[in-house]
DNA sequence: CGGGATCCCCCGCGATACTG
DNA sequence: CAGTATCGCGGGGGATCCCG
């Protein structure tokens, strides 16, 4: 972010900023990030490529569907790539790309702030939803 | 992000990263930040309070349900401030707190990595199709 | 003006079963 | 081992109406 302190990159041009020309990519991004599993596997990938079934034991609450989709979603945007050996039984192994890394980093960096403000949000999260209950009554 | 590159701050000790004991928050910022309107809304407070009516006149696709749900939740969990002014009409500004503001310039980091790649998965998305049109014939 | 309540639809996701 | 195909649900989110 510049000086301007703009998330969206409109200018100070004395219009508000309006959010038609800003989609850009951006809610692809946030698509791809925002969808359930996607990160976690980005990030299970950044110590080196994996095997599927590898991925699937990592993450274990996941149904092979969703592994399948998400890994099959990841390497349509080019952010990991599928390598498979004809064995008996085949192998398939998933790494991150160029891109796919850069991404999880940045993904990275959101995680460190989730960090740092978990505890932050939990007590602001408890106390609106006590005073919601003190308006509305404990019953 | 620390030099061993994990993403989930699990350190190499040789066995398998599991997902478990990484989940610390994760999941809960990527809810908030993964909804569709929520970044939105966090990018145009960034350049200051904002009344409800303008923010919604500047995302415009919104519904005020959404919009009245996405500022709760930001709210709830003190990413944003709500000042009712109370007079005739009444009016209601919403502002950034200080975590509402630094989560806004992760989220503007994870903005600039999409607008620098965008282009990139467009195509990839398009070899990729292209080449499963391809593999499963014209139809 | 700034919302709350209600109805309804879509689809992301899980569970299960089958294949090369 | 590494997927694919099908079914079904739960809830996120839009449309609409109403209120202080």
């Amino acid at each position: 972010m510049t000086e301007d302190g703009t998330l969206l990159g409109v200018a100070h041009t004395g219009v508000p900023p309006q959010v038609d020309r800003d989609d850009c990519g951006l809610r692809e991004v946030l698509d791809r990030v925002g969808d359930r599993w996607s990160v976690l596997v980005l990030s299970l990938l950044e110590d080196g490529p994996r095997r599927y079934s590898d991925l699937r034991r990592a993450i274990d609450e996941i149904s092979q569907r969703m592994l399948t989709l998400t890994l099959r979603g990841l390497q349509r945007d080019g952010l990991v790539t599928r390598t498979v050996t004809p064995s008996t039984p085949p192998s398939v192994h998933y790494a991150l790309t160029g891109p796919g890394r850069t991404l999880s980093t940045e993904v990275g960096a959101l995680l460190h702030w989730a960090r740092q403000h978990r505890d932050y949000i939990e007590e602001h999260r408890m106390r609106y939803d006590g005073a919601l209950a003190t308006h509305r009554g404990p019953g």
